[in-house]
DNA sequence: AAGTGGTCTAGACCACATT
DNA sequence: ATGTGGTCTAGACCACTTC
């Protein structure tokens, strides 16, 4: 493990279990320097990890404090995990995950994915249409789109089950990052029959680009979540 | 202006502006050195700053890519603007921010408000209940607490304009970071009536928990947003 | 084997806050 | 005046990709 991260699941779990309380001032930059026998640098950086994650903040002159957070903020922080999709997500916290495939086709993509998949006109994207359950009653509904050359060979089964296990495992790609964009809006007839919810029930829509770490586009997808199953938490820093 | 920035905003700009297009490949490391005659960790930084926007990826062993991004996306990114304040981020667009109070009290914080601003139990804060409306039209309401001893002297006409303003520019405090959690709920019936909307009408609401940069908790906020003025845009990286 | 980005160092100097 | 964190350097060595 590289030396900044030592350092900075060290601070973490002394955050998390108390050692280091909320508004308390951690040790100056030069004593942690010291104490984990390393450079300003490596310090520096393994601080600006807890202050992106919004655990710490820092003030020149000052000192480093720990933000003034409560025990189930500090929970919150600690659980999130971003960029896992939908599978991973709930089978690891002990939801069992199926999926009912309503649509699986080859089309031309449409002027909207083509731009947000940044295709050229006349490309062809697998369109994947499927309702996502959890221990059976369903959550979301998601259409996606992948760039037919980007991911040969997929097929029914791979639906089935999970989707990035799939780009990971089989294709040995990794997604590098997403762009997410979420709005909100009245269920229509269909979105109401999928979700087992009324007629213009509210409804979180995601809608995401995702990259691969070769800075190409891997996918474009809607999501459609049943409200009561729907949170989004960010942080943001200056 | 910091070296790391300048060479941020200039390779930003060529981005933007085309000089570096879609899944390019930037010059290496090496030589963003000697092009603006500086030092590797001094342009690692720079990098890493459109990483983290979402402009760029790097492979080690590679080099580093433009991402694949629509002229769309490189836009979205490009104008986004994460803690301003409602005022402030409307306002810049040549709208015209007008704000309706409904509630301005002194009231001990309640089991949530204590919680999420991480209080002693029977604190009091400001209770502030306001409709915020965008060139006439009502398009959020904002229930917002903040600790009285952190804003002392906040009168009613801090509430018609800007409460960010007030706490930036009147007590001299800097907002460091924000942690929100996005929801979707039915309009109530006041909701509906405030926004102007029918009941159980679709709403996005965002809770946000605002801290200064000394890492004390200045405000907790609930705001409930009309369907069509409500859109929210992260980049999650790996 | 050569070249990429990633980590880390030891230290200089700077900007800012406190005393 | 002292001490904090912030920036920057010049270079060593490492992990990974490509040839």
């Amino acid at each position: 493990m590289k030396k900044y991260e030592e350092i900075y699941t060290d601070i973490k779990g002394k955050i998390i279990n108390g050692d280091y309380t909320a508004t308390e001032q951690l040790p100056f930059e030069k004593d942690l320097c010291e104490a984990y026998n390393t450079s300003k640098m490596t310090v520096k950086r393994a601080l600006d990890l807890l202050v992106d994650e919004g655990l710490i903040i820092k003030r020149r002159g000052s000192g480093t404090f720990v933000k003034d957070l409560s025990q189930k903020e500090i929970q919150r922080i600690t659980n999130s995990a971003q960029l896992d999709g939908f599978t991973a997500n709930h089978s690891n916290n002990g939801h069992k995950v199926t999926s009912k495939i309503l649509a699986f086709e080859v089309i031309q993509a449409d002027d909207i994915v083509q731009d947000k998949l940044n295709l050229k006109p006349g490309s062809f994207v697998y369109n994947i249409h499927r309702v996502r359950c959890v221990d059976g009653k369903p959550a979301i509904i998601e259409k996606t789109a992948i760039p037919i050359e980007r991911a040969p060979g997929l097929e029914r089964k791979h639906l089935e089950a999970s989707l990035y296990d799939y780009i990971k495992d089989e294709l040995g790609l990794t997604i590098q990052s997403a762009h997410r964009r979420i709005t909100v809006k009245k269920a229509d007839e269909d979105e109401a029959r999928h979700l087992e919810v009324d007629v213009n029930d509210p409804i979180g829509v995601t809608e995401q680009i995702t990259y691969l770490d070769t800075g190409d586009t891997i996918e474009f997808g809607v999501t459609k979540h049943r409200a009561d199953s729907f949170v989004s938490e960010t942080i943001v820093n200056n």
